[in-house]
DNA sequence: TAGCCCAAAATTTTT
DNA sequence: TTTTGGGCTA
């Protein structure tokens, strides 16, 4: 089939169905009305939704500024306006395309006012939210030390999540402690609006109520998005939920897509039932089941269907593909976590040296951050090159909060959190006594900080050159003002690094200071990308994304090795080869999910997203001894394991065998690395050569050898010593 | 104000 | 076991 309509002006007329299997052409063609799709893992979700749209406004049916396409991720997002672009021929800035965040953040600085919500609002994350509640509990004499600040931040959010305001928390709290966490909540509520600043919570949740109560604002976008799209459905919460429902309710041409099997994220306040009683809500909606899977083999899509059939309460569906059914899933033991992290080396080098895989594209998967600690040693020892996703986050990094906060401060003033954050920084030779002054002042008068540091002759107590430090603050932060409304924001932020002698500071006062500048020039690259937009525009897009934006959406594209991940950051990416480690009672599932049903149900969900990642090749390795906080704990194999039928298994006996098991000799090539298939060998190093080596630094080649297979190279590092390598699989790099 | 020592915590975390 | 953060001391 076939269709040619009339594209939208200077549109080239492209045929959108015609590469679309006839389920994903049912979604895509779906007329009026509600919509859901479920699209299993790898069943063509993106492209569907991303044709949805071009069809939508190809017909006719839409202008593009009529259209809202909502994602949990900037990523996501990205590549979903890139396609319907592609797809259509022309720009697609008219469709409100964004995260859930993104978009609430976009009304409300729009519309907010109307509810008395200051446009220029700064976003609080995590970090902001977790100070704010610390200076909350000062207030309010409680000892961070008898109370976690961090578990009021979670009563808060699970608040907001469920639109639970401050007074209703109130009413509804039976306990001490949620007596206490409902009056932390009133206070930090007042701290957030006195310093003009919402929480990630805040912005579906006010945006929620916005909707609600201002009619005409209402009216104003139910008119306007003719067609609401909404991906990753199941990972919903009740605020999203509503914020959906609300924008659709008048066309209620609501297009949701999902797969409850792949629904993670519970514990964050996401709802399975959002996606599952869909049919319930809206009782005309058409449904479509995507379930021709473009991504495994058939062997592993029956595996994952066998874990994940255990679950009650999932809507019925199977994948299948025409790929064939593949090689058999590898289920193995090891004897600890080191055997399993060589294992892993062993295996992965063993397929890259059978040359139909690079490194690039194996996964590792695990449940928990900390188990890529073994995994690293072994890997950092043995030359293999990796990339561990997760660990610290770029943009929690100090030196790029420090920049941050006086880009904050530069555009909301009224932000006492970024005041407190840099007034000191680098130091100013302000006390604490200085700054008490201040805030005592402020305080006393009403003000924010900010506000009072024009005020700074007014406090007598003040040392004279506390008094002056101030007074230089003040013009520092005035001057930048100045600069971002009339300057580039890049300019702005050299300015701010110039008068701060950031850099100076940064080597003074931290060995890792080559590191931290690195990161405070990569912001600036960052930063650079506003340079188009007019000054004083500039300034606020930039923090705006910087605050919605998460380490995810900087996912590099081309990887260089091995990519190390948790099962939940690894959702909806995909690798021809994935191990999933620690395949064990305890560790996964879970144990902290063993005493519920559903937590029970969401680590099966977990295995079930782990396991169809891959494409190719799947290992499941499960250690027979695991060490746990110092003591070494023996667990049995995973339940999941159990529930694989045996014909799509291959359990071999020698995966770990002839891997030693505590090999401390460094830099030794796993002698199964040594490809077994001859290859073209040249010589590219010689006696005398300068190498860096991505870990070690740097080196001179005191020797090299040409095998059969590989180029080996022993090289005297100036920091670490001899080591042997091969050339094939080091990160070195010749000086 | 920096550095040191001791104690506590270690499931997952789209914004 | 290891890391991290906070508090106390020099």
């Amino acid at each position: 089939m076939t269709i040619e309509t009339a594209a939208p002006s200077g549109a080239v007329h492209v045929d959108l169905l015609s590469k679309l299997n006839p389920e994903q052409r049912a979604a895509v063609t779906a007329g009026d009305g509600p919509l859901l799709i479920f699209a299993g893992a790898g069943t063509g979700k993106t492209r569907v939704l991303t044709h949805r749209i071009a069809w939508l406004i190809q017909q006719g049916r839409a202008q593009p500024g009529e259209v809202l396409a909502v994602t949990f991720t900037n990523k996501a997002a990205r590549e979903m306006r890139g396609r319907v672009e592609q797809l259509l021929n022309l720009s697609a800035t008219a469709v409100w395309m964004g995260t859930f965040h993104a978009i609430a953040a976009r009304i409300l600085r729009r519309d907010g006012s109307a509810a008395g919500i200051d446009r220029r609002f700064v976003i609080y994350d995590e970090g902001d939210r977790l100070n704010s509640v610390k200076r909350v509990m000062g207030e309010l004499r409680l000892d961070e030390k008898r109370y976690s600040p961090g578990a009021f931040v979670q009563a808060i959010s699970h608040a907001k999540d469920e639109l639970q305001g401050a007074s209703e928390f109130a009413q509804a709290a039976g306990t001490h402690m949620e007596e206490l966490a409902a009056q932390v909540y009133a206070r930090y509520e007042a701290f957030l609006q006195g310093n003009n600043a919402l929480d990630f919570d805040d912005l579906l949740l006010r945006t929620v109520r916005l909707l609600r109560e201002q009619g005409e604002v209402l009216e104003k976008y139910q008119r306007r998005f003719k067609y609401v799209m909404v991906d990753e459905y199941q990972d919903t919460n009740r605020a999203q939920y509503v914020m959906v429902q609300l924008l659709a309710q008048s066309h209620r041409n609501l297009a949701v897509v999902g797969d409850d099997d792949q629904s993670i994220y519970q514990f964050r306040g996401a709802d399975v039932r959002n996606i599952l009683s869909f049919e319930r809500d809206y009782p005309e909606a058409r449904v479509v089941k995507l379930e021709r899977n473009y991504r495994s083999t058939q062997t592993i899509l029956d595996a994952a269907y066998h874990v994940i059939r255990h679950n009650p309460n999932r809507a019925d569906k199977r994948l299948w593909t025409d790929r064939g059914a593949g090689a058999r899933v590898v289920v193995a033991q090891t004897y600890d976590e080191q055997e399993e992290a060589l294992a892993v080396a062993h295996e992965a080098l063993r397929l890259v040296a059978q040359g139909d895989v690079r490194l690039a594209d194996v996964a590792v998967l695990y449940r928990t951050n900390a188990q890529s600690r073994a995994l690293e040693e072994v890997l950092l020892r043995r030359g293999v090159p990796y990339r561990l996703i997760g660990g610290p986050r770029f943009y929690e990094r100090r030196e790029v909060r420090d920049v941050l906060a006086y880009l904050r401060l530069t555009a909301n003033p009224r932000d006492s959190l970024s005041f407190s954050r840099v007034i000191n920084v680098p130091r100013r030779k302000l006390g604490e006594k200085s700054l008490a002054q201040l805030g005592f002042f402020a305080d006393a008068h009403g003000q924010t900080p900010w506000e009072a540091l024009s005020r700074v002759g007014e406090m007598t107590e003040l040392a004279s050159s506390a008094a002056r430090s101030l007074e230089a603050f003040r013009e520092l932060i005035e001057e930048l003002r100045q600069a971002a409304s009339s300057r580039r924001l890049v300019e702005v932020i050299d300015l701010l690094l110039g008068r701060t002698g950031y850099e100076r500071y940064l080597t003074e006062t931290g060995s890792d200071a080559q590191e931290r500048w690195a990161n405070v020039l990569e912001l600036r690259g960052l930063a650079s990308e506003y340079d188009g937009l007019p000054p004083g525009e500039g300034l606020q897009a930039f923090l705006e994304e910087v605050s919605l934006m998460s380490d995810v959406d900087t996912l590099e594209e081309r990887p260089q090795g091995l990519t190390l991940i948790t099962l939940h950051m690894v959702k909806g990416l995909e690798f021809p080869v994935v191990f999933m480690l620690g395949m064990e009672e305890g560790l996964f599932p879970h144990s902290r999910s063993f005493d519920s049903p559903t937590g029970l149900e969401e680590e099966r969900r977990l295995a079930y997203v782990g396991m169809t990642r891959a494409r190719d090749r799947l290992y499941l390795f499960h250690a027979f001894r695991r060490h746990l906080w110092g003591n070494a704990q023996l667990n049995l194999p995973s339940r999941f394991l159990a529930d694989l039928p045996p014909d799509l298994v291959d359990a071999p006996a020698g995966i770990p065998a002839g891997v030693p098991v505590s090999d401390q000799a460094p830099a030794q090539v796993i002698e199964a690395a040594r490809p077994s298939i001859a290859l073209k060998v040249t010589q590219r190093y010689h006696q005398g050569d300068n190498v860096e080596h991505r870990s070690w630094g740097r080196g001179r080649v005191l020797k090299s050898t040409l095998t059969r297979t590989d180029e080996e190279l022993i090289v005297k590092f100036d920091k670490v010593g001899v080591k042997i390598l091969a050339v094939s699989l080091a990160p070195i790099v010749k000086l």
